[in-house]
Order: structure tokens, then sequence, then C-alpha cells
RNA sequence: GCGGCUGUAGCUCAGCUGGUAGUAGCGCCAGAUUGUGAUUCUGGAAGUCAUGGGUUCAAAUCCCAUCAGCCGCCCCA
């Protein structure tokens, strides 16, 4: 029989990678708080629907990526490929419309899609992200891309890359879209292959294409910034204009292409170096229309971000290769049954005082130390029957091998030092 | 979903054109007498050579399939 194994595409993250993964998160969290940001937690399924109605039917990910089962009743249901639909789902189930001011929410988790394994590609993957619904100011638009920045700087990484775009509303990008095709109709067929499948299933994905031969050609195609309606328009130079006076650098890129249906007007996207082929550590965008499509009457636009944890943890990791290794304060070496009994409310004594403390299990003071030693512990106290019979302890500080002999109300003092 | 590369001890790997696995390094365990580690010395355990078939007198080594990982494509976080 064979042992069971984590399934293709899922993975287990283990000490001393796990204290990575902590710290990012206690970092973000921390971030949002002091934007007003407030955690939101959704069910990890939802109904079908709600994803093939919110992130759009003819998307890669509705259309070939999603874990979808039937439950007994027969129901559709599907483990949530992205949390966006999620958190606006809740959003207008909970009539959140009918708290004052911009709506402010945050999440992390797990999300499931059904894709090729690869580095920094997970069936299983975490994100960070955060929404705020409840308005279309671009003030809001530039602080949520303000505070991803913060997020990303704070956990650790520079040199990342952060490019803006705006895709423009159902007003103008309908008819940005019809140009865009007339223009394909010529085009594409001197372009690669896979851009003359594009020009049919996805037109915008043409625009991104890396081809080198297909460049000149891109050049020729109409730029969807040329054709953003007035509204939009102004709406994406203020959101510049907010960036501009934070001082947050950013390159325009108006190629770029988000694969969810629901943007609309900002989408931006982070890259970093070190992460291979799946570059993009974050990706969001405003989708003021996303409440409506999935049968709101109130109308919730909104904004928002998601991390890709998995990738953000790879570029920390990238930039301190130094072993995250769990601290232990005091490794108690006990001799003797007495000492064991006697040691527990040392331990608890310096527990309390907030020190992590590992009690030996062996029985030779050698092998105890021994361990201490491996696991990088700071200190070592020694307990023995003349330890009790005296009530001093032996102290023995790990790195510099220098021990003293101390009472138990002046232990955590000196280990404090 | 498509293409390429890879898969030998816990980890990193050696193993030439097939002859039945390494004094390898690190790690792990034990010992060098009685209560002292990180340096030293000695010894030890541990591998269905990813899995399943096939070719052969003989396969870790060749062939096929499967699985997993990596790289690229697609796409995305």
């Amino acid at each position: 029989m064979n042992p069971i194994k984590a399934v293709k595409g899922t993975r287990d993250i283990l000490p001393p990678s796990s204290a990575v993964w902590n710290h990012v998160e206690s970092v973000a969290r921390e971030v949002f708080r002091t934007y007003n940001y407030h955690e939101i937690r959704t069910p990890i399924f939802e109904e079908t629907a709600l994803f093939t109605r919110g992130v759009g039917e003819d998307t890669d990910i509705v259309g070939k990526e999603m874990y979808t089962f039937p439950d007994r009743d027969n129901t559709s249901l599907t483990l949530r490929p992205e949390n966006t639909a999620s958190v606006m789902r809740a959003y207008i189930e909970h009539r959140l419309d009918q708290i004052p001011g911009v709506k402010k929410y945050y999440y992390i988790g797990p999300m499931f899609r059904r894709e090729r394994p690869q580095k920094g590609r997970f069936r299983q993957f975490y994100q960070i992200g955060a929404e705020a619904i409840g308005s279309d100011s671009p003030i809001v638009d530039a602080e949520v891309i303000e505070m991803v920045v913060e997020v990303l700087k704070r956990s650790g990484i520079e040199k990342f890359h952060l490019m803006i775009n705006s895709v423009g509303d159902h007003k103008c990008r309908p008819a940005y879209m019809a140009l865009l095709k007339e223009k394909l109709k010529d085009a594409a067929p001197k372009m690669c292959a896979d851009c003359q499948r594009r020009a049919v299933t996805n037109p915008l994905r043409v625009l991104d294409c890396k081809v080198p031969e297909d460049q000149p050609i891109i050049d020729t195609l109409p730029s969807i910034l040329d054709h953003l309606c007035e509204e939009c328009t102004a709406h994406f130079a203020s959101v510049r204009a907010h960036l501009d006076a934070r001082g947050i650098p950013y390159e325009v890129r108006p190629r770029m292409v988000r694969g969810l249906d629901y943007y609309m007007r900002t989408t931006f996207e982070i890259t970093h170096g070190s992460l291979g082929a799946q570059n993009s550590v974050l990706g969001g965008g405003r989708y003021d229309g996303l409440a409506e499509s999935l049968g709101s009457k109130v109308p919730a636009p909104g904004i928002g971000f998601s991390i890709g944890e998995d990738r953000l943890v790879m570029s920390v990791e990238d930039a301190y290769p130094e072993k995250h290794k769990p601290v232990v304060d005091v490794f108690l070496a006990t001799l003797g049954d007495a000492a064991d009994l006697h040691a527990g409310a040392l331990a608890a004594d310096l527990r309390e005082a907030g020190l992590s403390v590992e009690r030996s299990v062996d029985k030779k003071l050698k092998r105890a130390l021994e361990v201490a030693n491996k696991m990088g512990a700071r200190f070592a106290l020694i307990v023995g029957d003349n330890e009790i019979a005296n009530q001093t302890y032996l102290l023995k500080d790990m790195s510099s091998t220098v021990q003293e002999s101390l009472t138990r109300d002046q232990l955590v003092a000196r280990i404090k030092k």
C-alpha cells in the first residue's frame, strides 16, 4: 500500500517557512487596520452561479478551472476560485450598503483553480485581498493602490513594478471593442497563431502578445486610453494625480489586460522579478457593475486587489534567504525524576514571563545540551538534585558558554537582559 | 489543456557505452565510563534506484505507460 501524498498542485507549508507566511499576514493585517479595513470571512464554497455570473462565463477561470461538484440535493457548488464575488454577495445579502461611508474589507485565505501547476502556481493557493465598496471616487482607487504598495514594502520586498491602466466602462468599452475587432480583421491574419485565435476569443489579449514579430502590428492597433469616454478619462487622470501626489511610481500600460470580466475603469498589477513566468504578485481593479450582475438593485461601485500570498512569500524568502528559525529562549535540562517534577513550575514561571521554553525528554545532560544547541536555544537551564537542594539553578548561556547559579526570582530578569 | 526536462538514502548528489547501489557531503542515531553542547574521534541505521509494464541471461542504466516536480505555452494571484 502506497503512502498517501498531498494531491497535485497542493502542498504543506511547514516551519520555518510558515513563519514567513505569518509575517506577511501580520504585516498585511496591520497595514489594513491603519487604512480602516476590517476582516471579512466568506465561505470556501458557494453556489456555482455566483462565479459564473460574477467572474464571467467566458473567462478561463469559469470555463475550465473551477472545482465544481453537485451537492446531495444536486445544487451545483464550486470551491471559490477568487473572493471578490463572494464579498460582493455578502455585501448585497447583508445590506451593507446601509452602512455609511466607504465599506472596507480584507480577507486572507485559500482559493482553488484547476490549472497545470508550476512555480508560483498551485491548485490551492492563498490570497490576501481587500475591497473598498460604495464609492466610485478616484481617491479610493489611489488609496487602495497606495495601501497594497505599503504591504509589499513592509513585507520586505523591493524592486517591484506597478502597472496601471483603465479599461473603460459600459459606455466606452463596447465601442472600443468593436473598433478593435474591426482592426483585427485585417491585422490578425498577419500575426502569430495564438493571436489569430485570440482575435476571435479574447481580442484584448492580442494587445498583450509577447511575440516580437507581432509588436509592429500591435502598435498600429487602437489604444483603449485614446477611446475612453469623458468620465473615464477624467477618472483615470484623477487616479494618476493622486498617485503622483503621493509619490508612488507606476507605469501606465495601455495594453495591460486583466482576466476577469467584472473589471472596469482602473486596473492594476504588480510584478516582481524573482518569480519566473508567473511574475505577477498581485492584481486588482475597479468593478462598478459587479453588484448589478449579481442581481443587486442597489449599485455598489467598488475596487479591490488580491495578492498572491504564495508568490509574495516566495519573494520575501528570496530577499531574506536566511532561515527564519524558531527561537527557543530556554531549554530546560533536567536530571532525574525529582528534577523533572520540580521543573514544571520553573517552566511555568518562564512562560508566564513570555519566554519560549522547551523541556528535555532525554535522561542524559550531554544529550539534552546537544539538543538545546541544535535547536538554537539561547539558554540552557540545568536542574538536578544539587539545584533542588540549594534552590538555585544553573543558567548556561549557549553562545558564550558562561554559566551562573541563580535563584528562581533572578531567572527571568537575567534571561531577558 | 499542450510541449520540453527531471525523478537514486531525510536533504544535495555520484553511479561511463546495461552486469545487479555509494568510505560521498550534510543530517539522523549511538559510543569515547559517573552532571555539560556547538570543534574532534569511532561506530551505526536508513534506499521496493517515483510507480507499473516490456526488452534482455542480466536494467537505476534501454523502451512504453502512469504519477509527481520543474521550465515554457495558455492563463492568472
